[in-house]
RNA sequence: GUUCCCAUCGUCUAGAGGCCUAGGACACCAGGUUUUCAUCCUGGUAACAGGGGUUCGAAUCCCCUUGGGAAUACCA
């Protein structure tokens, strides 16, 4: 059975490029029937909080992100990663450092292996040579090789790498000759920690290899050994590294998935060496292609504006996000888009992951979350609208819910994001800056009223005393009506229309602005049947008596 | 510096040597429906980064160049 996990540090907000990995992972292990983990990675105990970790927790119960068995916190493991630590010590895997700062303080460091006739995943590519910069010396010790090769560009280049990296080492002066030999000096440099250093030397040879694994997006990827260095696997205050500690929790949780991002595949290399050391076999591994932000930079944690939470924030639809994300660098194959869950489990494969970043693009999750929106059930949508209005501040619960559920039906069809509804406004509450004299657009916004917009406004009322002559004919004859259906306020602008011998539907425009203070709406006779014959003719008058002023 | 990865419309993508005159979606533009707007419908603009090979044939395979990105920590 597979089994996959999702292993976030808790030190942040989860941004959309953490979360897509979660996505990615859930989606492979539903389709494969396997199990889905999370296992929180908290042994950065000055970052990790506890609110980061219940923010986590609630973004993926609000994608429904379910994982199997008990959530696995790496921190409790801590013991265990420092004993594996030690046995890597006393088998000669590992040796310890000392400290930069002269401290008596000592890191472990992991040894890449010298030998590596047991490393599957380790092979021999040729012999390589370097010409080296006579005036610098080469220096042969347990942590590494160090030395100042010629490039290209005659440049003197220094390196320094695993002792791994140069298998048959030879090391040889101005004249050509063999100074030293590693594989005759290697036991005794790993057993005493001697050093060798040589002045003038003209060159080295050494037998190359590397490292390679079968990548499940990616194909076949290898690292040079020596380019490679050994890495520090416990701090000097015996605190366990993430390589460590990652490796040993996914064999300890039997993960036979590593689905994560690009960022890592660096890391894999050291990883392999890791579950060679701790005696394990090494996992499937798939490297999955960042989202850049729209810069076509890579999102980090600093980027405030991809936080899961965020979305959920600004009112988008679960699935609708979920949809979006698993649509950046992975799609069905054939040209379906809007997928539900069971359909995108269905056709998920990671064969069909990219490997190029992919940009994530804000106007098409809205455009997928209107399609969502669109398909929503009304009751759901009018629970939904009724939460946010709420939210919003500017709508308490004593509003009349009749009212409420009528504009809801009539602007359903127009919402494409939640948050969309803070435009009904002009329903609910009858004040506008407009209308209080205070010079209108520049004036504050009460949080209960609504606003004129000036633009549409100007444009309505081009030719100024002609429309406002026309308006107040209809206020005449519409005072005189009474209303049973949106039919009859229909009637009565287009008996208005009649009378003054207008076009039809010379009058829609500006009585939409004005009642509604935007240009663009509902049916304007329907949401004239909501707000009804007295707030209408209040709007009217209000607005005719200032309009003069406004312009 | 070094190592590694990546490269199709503005964006997300389809594309496994001939189904490619390169398909779909978003966005954009035009037209239609709706007496507004949105929806909806129809149509349109728009891409194989460049250069070499291999091949009867290349978006697809190889090489080089260019451009992006990652890694190179006692972060994860």
């Amino acid at each position: 059975m597979n089994i996959v996990r999702f292993a976030p540090s808790p030190t942040g907000n989860v941004h959309i490029g953490n979360i897509r990995t979660a996505i990615f992972n859930w989606l492979f292990a539903r389709h494969t029937k396997g199990q889905f983990l999370l296992r929180i990675e908290d042994t950065d105990k000055e970052r990790s909080t506890k609110e980061a970790i219940d923010r986590l927790l609630e973004c993926m119960d609000w994608l429904g992100l379910d994982h199997d068995s008990d959530i696995f916190y790496q921190s409790s493991q801590e013991e265990l990663h420092i004993k594996a630590a030690m046995k890597m010590l006393s088998h000669g895997n590992a040796y310890s450092s000392k400290n930069s700062d002269n401290s008596d303080k000592k890191t472990i460091v992991f040894k890449l292996p010298y030998d590596c006739s047991t490393v599957k995943n380790v092979r021999e590519v040729g012999v390589a040579e370097f010409n080296i910069d006579p005036g610098k010396p080469v220096r042969i010790a347990l942590d590494g090789l160090k030395f100042f090769y010629i490039n290209e560009k005659k440049k003197s280049v220094e390196t320094a790498a695993s002792l791994a990296g140069f298998k048959g080492l030879k090391v040889y002066d101005e004249n050509g000759s063999v100074v030293f030999e590693l594989e005759k000096h290697i036991s005794e440099i790993h057993k005493s920690d001697c050093a060798f250093s040589f002045e003038n030397c003209s060159k080295i040879s050494f037998i190359r290899r590397e490292v390679f694994y079968k990548d499940l997006i990616k194909g076949e990827l290898a690292k040079p050994l020596d380019t490679m260095k050994d890495f520090v696997i416990l701090r000097s205050d015996s605190s366990p590294i993430f390589h460590l500690s990652n490796v040993y929790d996914d064999i300890t949780q039997k993960v036979t998935h590593i689905i994560r991002g690009d960022d890592h595949v660096e890391n894999t290399y050291k990883h392999l060496f890791l579950f060679w050391a701790l005696g394990a076999d090494i996992p499937n591994y798939g490297h999955m292609p960042m989202i850049v932000n729209h810069q076509g930079k890579p999102y980090s944690k600093r980027d405030g504006d991809a936080f899961v939470g965020d979305f959920r924030e600004k009112g988008y639809l679960s699935d609708a996000l979920f949809n979006y994300l698993s649509l950046l660098g992975w799609s069905p194959g054939d040209n379906r888009e809007k997928m539900t869950r069971s359909e995108m489990v269905e056709a998920f494969s990671l064969d069909r992951v990219k490997s190029a970043p992919a940009q994530f693009d804000i106007v098409k999750l809205l455009n997928i979350n209107g399609l969502y929106m669109a398909e929503l059930q009304d009751d759901i949508f009018l629970s939904l609208a009724r939460t946010e209005a709420e939210k919003q501040l500017w709508l308490d619960s004593s509003l009349d819910s009749k009212l409420f559920s009528d504009v809801a039906e009539l602007m359903k069809s127009r919402v494409k994001l939640i948050s969309q509804v803070a435009d009904w406004k002009y329903f609910f509450f009858d004040e506008s800056p407009l209308f209080s004299g205070t010079g209108g657009y520049t004036a504050e916004l009460n949080s209960k009223a609504f606003s004129y917009d000036e633009k549409g406004l100007k444009k309505a009322f081009k030719e100024k005393d002609s429309t406002i002559g026309a308006l107040s004919e209809f206020m005449r004859i519409f005072r005189q009506r009474s209303f049973a259906c949106a039919a009859c306020y229909e009637s009565s602008i287009r008996d208005t229309e009649k009378e003054l011998s207008l076009q039809e539907g010379k009058l829609n425009q500006p009585l939409r602005i004005v009642l509604t203070g935007t240009p663009s709406g509902a049916d304007l006779a329907n949401t004239m049947a909501i707000l009804g014959k007295d707030r209408i003719i209040n709007r009217l008058e209000k607005l005719l008596t200032i309009i003069n002023g406004v312009f």
